[in-house]
DNA sequence: AAGAGTGGGTTACATGATGCAACCCACTCC
DNA sequence: GGAGTGGGTTGCATCATGTAACCCACTCTT
């Protein structure tokens, strides 16, 4: 059966998780973050089968992740190129690079190390409050009800 | 076949990927950090077939992110509590709860709002640099090889 | 001018993963 | 002794994936 649609439930994770939770849409966003942009780099760097490739594609098109651009004619070749929703995607793939990098790495160390050219050192991700700047912890949040809560 | 496997991959998000690129993780992942710990809650509040549930409680417990605690006895009952490691991962969930907010939602505003009991505000999670604590830009992040890259 | 790329896909097939519903079992409560 | 409760397992039909082969419109090499 197809898999169950989480885009409507009143959860913003919920909604997000429909997109985000699909490591080929994860990989891929990863990618087009480090500058890919062509069907056949995705598929050459992540291994991935052309047809669920093409699938993936047309669904982060769909969603406005990504955008078709024609980049030459005779004949007509297509890439593919972060939106704006698409980059502010990043810093989400930040933090699990972050998290990633506390908990699932050996005694070999992170296989990649991220600069920040901002400030001109290397750095991993923190999530913060917006209001406070402090790093959050679980439990230390709340969860109410927002206006836009219904079904 | 099977599902491709990325957790060896030299790339923490595509290691983490492998855990969180899946939906009903990241939403039991939430349903924990949001209290609760019994087998029959998380079936009846994400809707989630209970075999699905018991293949994917064991697979969070066997990477370490849940621990299934007997709390009585006669008869035995577990629960599944998050482990440190699983609680450090809500930070992405709260950043994908940021950007869902900013991308996924209609005119009626967030279903949820989030608060932080620390500040006592009304907040969204912020990724930013651990160095200069200034807001992730995909455009000024640069990834290089670390010291545990290989295959 | 024939043959070998290149870029971007589509098609076919075997096998895994899902959703759904039914069934189990060891208790406890009424 | 019949109805829960909690935590699963089993079976089945249908989807989604991985793999690999095939297409097509051009262009470049020999």
């Amino acid at each position: 059966m197809k898999r169950t649609d989480t885009s409507e439930w009143p959860c913003t994770i919920a909604r997000s998780a429909d997109l985000l939770g699909d490591h080929w849409n994860l990989l891929l966003i990863r990618q087009a973050c480090l500058g890919t942009r062509r069907f056949d780099d995705f598929q050459a760097e992540l291994g991935i089968g052309r047809n669920i490739l093409t699938q993936r594609l047309a669904r982060l098109v769909d969603e406005g992740i990504l955008t078709r651009v024609e980049y030459q004619q005779n004949p007509t070749r297509f890439e593919y190129r972060l939106t704006d929703k698409g980059r502010d995607a990043y810093p989400i793939l930040a933090a699990m690079a972050a998290w990633g990098e506390r908990w699932l790495i050996g005694p070999e160390g992170t296989p990649l190390v991220l600069h920040h050219t901002e400030c001109a050192h290397d750095m991993h991700a923190v999530v913060v409050c917006s209001e406070c700047a402090q790093p959050l912890d679980v439990r230390h949040v709340r969860a109410k009800t927002g206006p836009g809560f219904s079904s």
